[in-house]
DNA sequence: AGATTCGGCGT
DNA sequence: ACGCCGAATCT
């Protein structure tokens, strides 16, 4: 009997395996299917399926389920959500992230939807204009960026950054991952100083007492240590930038002779 | 019964 | 042409 090979999935959580089975015989022969086993071994044998079980806490948006790897050129082509996507942008340009309808964040092993209302009749629009240049933003909103990566133009994910040691999260999601991705978008958002949460109290009830200004991290020190280490990295990466380009520069300087000598024009 | 495999519908 | 899933077949 041959040999199943179920290989690591590094586009999904850890512990999840792929598996592409050829079809031997029959009109399909040569075919394959391919099925995706969780950390418990349950068997998944389509995009919807799996995406039924993962739920809010993986986008599946732009994942490819035949090849098993994120293609972020892919967006889901339902034209009607393409418009609304665009109409959603923010200002900034960001896109929508919030691809998959939420799921209750409930006891129960089976994921049930929640029905999405988008309208409501009894709603008046907002007239305080001194309040509507700011948008309302749901509590804890950073969770939504979990799981996202970056990736190049040949769509390869790159590596994420790492984390300096110490920095704590504050509420639901304890991962380095969303705590990440919370720190970089306050970077971005504002210029106004990151401290982290000040309060005890957030700390502690962060439901209640979250400072929504600031990200979902605990308040930190940055000691001279840390600025001496950030210093080395920045000068480390200006070396091999330098040196990227020194030799991308030869490169073309070659070839810019090769093709005097050759007669083109430029 | 559960796992495996291919057919075939729908897009 | 292919994703998805029903159901026949296998163990």
């Amino acid at each position: 009997m041959m040999e199943k090979k179920r290989t690591d999935c590094p586009a999904l959580p850890p512990g999840w395996k792929k598996e592409e089975v050829i079809r031997k015989s029959g009109l399909s022969a040569g075919k394959s299917d391919v099925y995706y086993y969780s950390p418990s071994g349950k068997k998944f044998r389509s995009k919807p399926q799996l995406s039924r079980y993962l739920g809010n806490s993986v986008d599946l948006g732009c994942f490819d389920f035949r090849t098993g790897k994120m293609m972020p050129g892919k967006l889901q082509k339902n034209k009607q959500r393409l418009r609304h996507d665009l109409l959603s942008l923010g200002k900034g340009g960001k896109p929508d992230l919030n691809t998959a309808l939420p799921i209750r964040q409930t006891a129960s092993i089976f994921k049930q939807p929640v029905t999405k209302v988008t309208s409501h009749p009894g709603n008046k629009v907002k007239t305080d204009l001194q309040r509507a240049s700011e948008q309302p933003r749901q509590l804890f909103w950073e969770r939504r960026l979990k799981g996202l990566r970056s990736s190049d133009i040949t769509e390869e994910v790159l590596r994420t950054m790492d984390l300096p040691k110490g920095l704590q999260s504050v509420g639901p999601d304890s991962s380095d991952d969303t705590l990440l991705s919370a720190i970089a978008s306050a970077l971005h958002m504002s210029s106004a100083p990151i401290t982290g949460q000040t309060s005890v109290a957030a700390e502690k009830n962060p439901a209640i007492w979250l400072n929504t200004s600031q990200p979902l991290c605990k308040a930190f020190a940055v000691t001279d240590e840390h600025i001496r280490e950030q210093e080395l990295k920045v000068y480390q990466a200006r070396r091999s930038l330098e040196d990227a380009l020194m030799a991308d520069g030869l490169a073309r300087a070659a070839e810019n002779t090769r093709e005097l000598l050759q007669g083109k024009t430029a």
